[in-house]
DNA sequence: TATTGTTATACTCTATAACTATA
DNA sequence: TATAGTTATAGAGTATAACAATA
């Protein structure tokens, strides 16, 4: 199964992002609701000022209708609270409780473990200039995304 | 929902990750039975001698009854054939039919713009010297992958 | 009329088990 | 007894639709 030709680059991809997703999900405690992903929702409430469910759920690229579903069992875990956004009614805003806090602080040391793990055969300046252009390259697709309907809401129906 | 942390770094690699996917998944021929994923058996495939079933399971880092099906359906479409090992009667060996590969070619065309488009924030050297740390950190993880069970076949039963 | 959040449904994946034929 | 491949089932995850409340 070797030839003459580079690695191809899909196969790095899906390897490298499978790899993070399967080790994180066992480094992860096992009682954070949704495992990794829970982890990046608390990481991104834990950024500035509390943000609407919608706000979180385009961060993250996923629809609006999977977030409801994953503050659901946030919250039931009491890491999480929901109120009303006193300036529209319509949204709620997401705050993380002092337990949510402390889990996420968990979560971030299990989760550096991981990335440290999944870099290592990379040097220190290598890992940084990675992380780096990673960063780039994210940041680039995250801005493009919403062109190819990753998180269309629900077709309003024609009345 | 900015603050002065550094973007973490689960977040980007899920969005580089998911961008690449949802991408390439529309780049690829619609005929193209499992996506990126078909793609990526028939690049396996075209690599060197025909492989078996669990070769390329272990190599897309799948279970081998996921492997069945995305053969059955590749080979449906007339993109590959499977014939007996004359080696090992329980095993057989997987080949691209002529269609087969023109689908590779075509598919390779798709996804190699898919991958100039996301990697386009970085200029070619910058580009250059990513996907090598990107393959160097995959073929580690690929390596070590089987610890943790990813690909664990069915726990035999204890009769 | 559009938007935020919720719920219900269907569909797709995946994990697991169990079976066969070989080794 | 172990391995390669297949099939069946159930569970998780996701997409879609529809709805209530608000803008």
């Amino acid at each position: 199964m070797l030839d003459d030709r580079p690695t191809d680059f899909g196969w790095t991809v899906s390897i490298f992002a499978d790899a993070f997703a399967r080790w994180a999900r066992t480094a992860v405690a096992p009682d954070l609701p949704g495992g990794p992903r829970g982890y990046l929702v608390l990481d991104a409430i834990s950024r500035g000022q509390p943000p609407s469910q919608l706000a979180l759920a385009q961060r993250l690229g996923v629809d609006r209708t999977a977030m409801t579903y994953l503050l659901d069992d946030l919250e039931a875990a009491k890491l999480v609270k929901r109120r009303p956004d006193p300036a529209d009614r319509r949204a709620r805003l997401v705050a993380l409780t002092a337990k949510g806090e402390r889990a996420l602080t968990r979560a971030q040391k299990q989760i550096g473990a991981t990335e440290q793990r999944l870099l290592s055969p990379l040097d220190e300046s290598e890992a940084s200039a990675f992380r780096c252009m990673l960063e780039r390259v994210a940041l680039a697709a995250h801005e493009a995304a919403p062109d190819v309907g990753a998180m269309a809401p629900a077709t309003p129906r024609r009345t």
